[in-house]
DNA sequence: GTTTCGGCTACGCAG
DNA sequence: TAGCCGAAAC
């Protein structure tokens, strides 16, 4: 028996041993799943299955290539190698590829981001003379991704009359005429959006039944990880494909299902077992990651959801300490409380900022936590957001890349044919657009052909015109010859491109042009690389992993430890030491757009249930009373995730207030974000009221377990983990001092204290009202 | 045709 | 607060 089979438990190796036939594992948080299926993969591959005949699907790529590696480390790396892993985006991206002619697109189709399908559907609606108020772009978008996440064709949508209804209950009737214009257009583009990467890969296996049978031929043995956010149209494609061979394993937690909103169906998951009525089930219970505080509060809030598969997570690992809770006035206050922490933790257990997260529910929450960062020279790195890849700058570079590989890249088009400005205004580019649409010709061929056509144009527009449509057959020759690297610095320095942007002279100029160079670096590591791994180096390739990379996978590895910073989103999956979960407040956590419906709420708290169990020491959740939202100023009150943990989990702590700034006696850091006005606490229920009070230490505490109440002094109390010995303390009677020694634990926890006037004194940090000043 | 400025709106998560 | 868009000025 092969070494790493005794490396697992008893349901992880029954899962890895399976062989054939369709199996689901379900896999608790922590409980070692990515472990199970690299070992399931190398198993198999020794089992004598070729390489080639399995396909894994992993959320990120970077997941992906992780597996890879440990996969290579068991089995080899050669072997490793042929393996198709990755998300299902950029696997099937690559299939469409090879087969894009089948379907009438050209093999070097554009993949259009978020952002090019937006852009694309305010000028359709523009052009349709449509209110941009009633059509909201995004919102229409997203209409549109959920028929095409459904299969909603543009035909299916016009022979579904309950859709049509809605849209024109919703005063938007011409939802439909949108849709089709946008696929239309995106055809004409020879672009797909990240959601026709996988309906044109439900088109390709239905119309084309040799394409399946090569595919499913191909595709022996079937892996799906994060099973639970999978959405219709994946689950079609993997139904599809493991039709033949039925040797599909998926691998998921129901209880971590967050992606519905765009259109992840926790059924999927939930009825596997009807789907293939002959499954195997495999269980992953037992948590390796969290101590038992976080794995049973985090148990103790689920509970409260209805919809789930029965599983029961623990661990054996140690207690731990009790989840921190924290109450703050202001957003501000709650950064800088979360950088003292971060700061403190480090100084008494040794650690380094990789150790630490801070997650939040809404990208917008990170800028304070960055400030108060900042200020202690704590280093941070911050997922998500807006990407590298979306600067403008950047993209109007990748745009040119993107248009001299496919000229018919509209969105392309538009962003570089007047960047660095030549002369060819939103007039020509409106008169062009209607031309294509009369001609049915892309914009760049009625550019090409303009002599023919009648286009009402002057002659030094057509002049300007033609030099930009050379321009662009220049690059597309050059780049037969030369390489991506080659090409885009051709780019730079032809467009000039670098010299708009240096003539600002601002330091957002700077950054730009450093960026634009960082993008020139990035292409001459991606061919390294990919030469080094005897891939694909050429230039489309690079600007699909450009469109389909995400934060992770840009990944520097040389960097010095940073503080991670994301969405709960983007940390699912990860794991740290230390997690700071930010901003547990109602309406902003549960969002206040999710507490309609039930299913909504509990996705919400699944997403908690996420947050929490990427802790494996020590959990923090903090909530702020005021925090600026939109501009303005807000009131908050406390989550009601913070009254659904156990209780015998908590422990509510005092503020610690901010170092002293250079007057000692006021700081001014405490008055920054200071509220701008006092408001009255508007009425609440009766329930919320008493838990607020009790939680921020107006009450006296029922349980005992409180501990801390001032916060209007500059002293306040110590708790057991703020004060260790060699910390000089400043007393209110004594002065200061140094801890020489700890004794007693919880409430009765005692410093001894040598001070500098008062002699040597034993203090219950209960009552004691010290501040750490060093 | 280009640039600048002011008003409006947005903060929900992402491949 | 920022980013976007349309109007006005150049």
């Amino acid at each position: 028996m092969s070494t790493y089979l005794e490396q697992l438990n008893e349901p992880q190796r029954a899962a890895v041993l399976q062989k054939d036939g369709p199996m689901i594992i379900i896999a608790g948080a922590g409980s070692g799943k990515t472990r199970v299926l690299t070992f399931r993969i190398a198993h198999l591959m020794e089992q004598g299955v070729d390489s080639f005949n399995i396909l894994a699907l992993t959320f990120t790529n970077k997941a992906a290539r992780e597996m890879k590696e440990r996969i290579g480390k068991v089995v080899g790396y050669s072997e490793a190698k042929n393996l198709w892993m990755g998300t299902f985006h950029s696997v099937f991206a690559r299939i469409l590829r090879s087969e894009a002619d089948k379907l009438g697109y050209p093999s070097n189709f554009t993949i259009y981001d978020t952002q090019d399908s937006v852009r694309l559907i305010t000028s359709i609606i523009k052009e349709m003379n449509l209110d941009k108020d009633r059509y909201k772009p995004k919102q229409i978008l997203s209409r549109i991704s959920s028929f095409k996440n459904s299969l909603i064709t543009v035909r299916a949508y016009f022979n579904n009359s309950d859709l049509q209804e809605a849209d024109l209950m919703a005063s938007r009737p011409k939802t439909g005429d949108i849709y089709k214009e946008y696929v239309d257009r995106c055809f004409k583009s020879g672009a797909m959006d990240f959601d026709d990467l996988l309906l044109r890969t439900n088109e390709l296996l239905a119309r084309f039944p040799d394409v399946l049978a090569k595919y499913q031929n191909r595709f022996r043995y079937i892996l799906v990880d994060e099973y639970q956010d999978t959405n219709h149209s994946q689950y079609l494609i993997v139904r599809a494909l493991a039709d033949r061979f039925q040797n599909i394993c998926v691998v998921g937690d129901d209880s971590q299902s967050i992606y519905a909103f765009r259109g992840a169906n926790i059924q999927n998951i939930l009825n596997f077992q009807k789907d293939y009525p002959d499954v195997k089930t495999f269980k992953l219970e037992q948590n390796y990651r969290s101590t038992k505080n976080i794995v049973n509060a985090a148990n103790s809030v689920i509970a409260k959801n209805k919809t789930r598969l029965d599983k029961e997570v623990w661990t054996a690992n140690d207690d731990g300490g009790s989840i921190k809770v924290m109450r703050t006035i202001s957003d501000g206050e709650e950064g800088r409380f979360v950088a003292q922490s971060i700061f403190d933790n480090k100084m008494n257990n040794q650690l380094t900022n990789d150790e630490f997260a801070i997650l939040y529910r809404t990208n917008a929450q990170s800028r304070a936590m960055e400030d108060a960062l900042r200020k202690k020279d704590i280093k941070y790195k911050i997922y998500g957001g807006i990407s590298f890849y979306q600067r403008k700058e950047i993209k109007d570079l990748l745009s040119y890349l993107r248009l001299l590989i496919n000229p018919n890249d509209e969105e392309a088009l538009k962003r570089v044919i007047n960047y660095p400005a030549r002369g060819i205004g939103q007039t020509t580019i409106d008169k062009l657009t209607i031309a294509a649409n009369h001609y049915k010709k892309s914009i760049f061929e009625v550019i090409q052909t303009l002599p023919l056509l009648d286009v009402n144009v002057n002659s030094g527009t057509k002049t300007k015109l033609e030099n930009f449509a050379n321009m662009i057959q220049r690059f597309q020759i050059e780049a037969q010859s030369k390489n991506a690297f080659e090409v885009a610095d051709l780019v730079v320095k032809q467009t000039q491109l670098v010299k708009d942007l240096q003539k600002d002279g601002t330091p957002e100029g700077v950054s730009k042009v450093e960026n634009v160079q960082e993008l020139l670096n990035g292409i001459k590591d991606f061919i390294t690389d990919k030469i080094e791994a005897g891939e694909d180096a050429s230039l489309p390739i690079f600007l699909e992993d450009v469109a389909l990379a995400t934060d992770f996978d840009s990944d520097k590895k040389d960097e010095t430890p940073r503080v991670s910073l994301m969405t709960i989103h983007l940390a699912k999956g990860l794991e740290f030491p230390y997690v700071y979960i930010v901003g547990l407040e109602e309406n902003l956590f549960p969002s206040a757009m999710s507490m309609n419906t039930r299913s909504e709420l509990e996705e919400e708290r699944r997403l908690f249930y996420v947050a929490l169990t990427r802790a494996e020491k020590q959990a923090y959740l903090t909530y702020a009373q005021t925090r600026y939202r939109w501009g303005k100023l807000t009131d908050g009150e406390p989550s009601r995730f913070l009254e659904e943990i156990d209780d015998q989990y908590l422990e509510y702590i005092a503020p610690r207030l901010p170092e002293p700034s250079a007057n000692r006696f006021i700081d001014a850091s405490l008055f920054e974000d200071a509220p701008k006005k006092i408001r009255f606490q508007k009425p609440i229920q009766k329930k919320r009221k008493e838990f607020m009070a009790k939680k921020s230490g107006d009450l006296i505490p029922s349980k005992g377990k409180m501990k801390k109440v001032s916060e209007v002094t500059s002293k306040t109390n110590l708790f057991d983990s703020e004060v260790v010995i060699g910390n000089i303390v400043e007393h209110n009677r004594f002065g200061k001092g140094e801890v020489v020694g700890l004794e007693g634990k919880g409430p009765n926890k005692k410093a001894e204290i040598q001070f500098a006037t008062a002699g040597k004194k034993k203090l219950l940090l209960q009552f004691a009202k010290l501040k750490v000043i060093g």
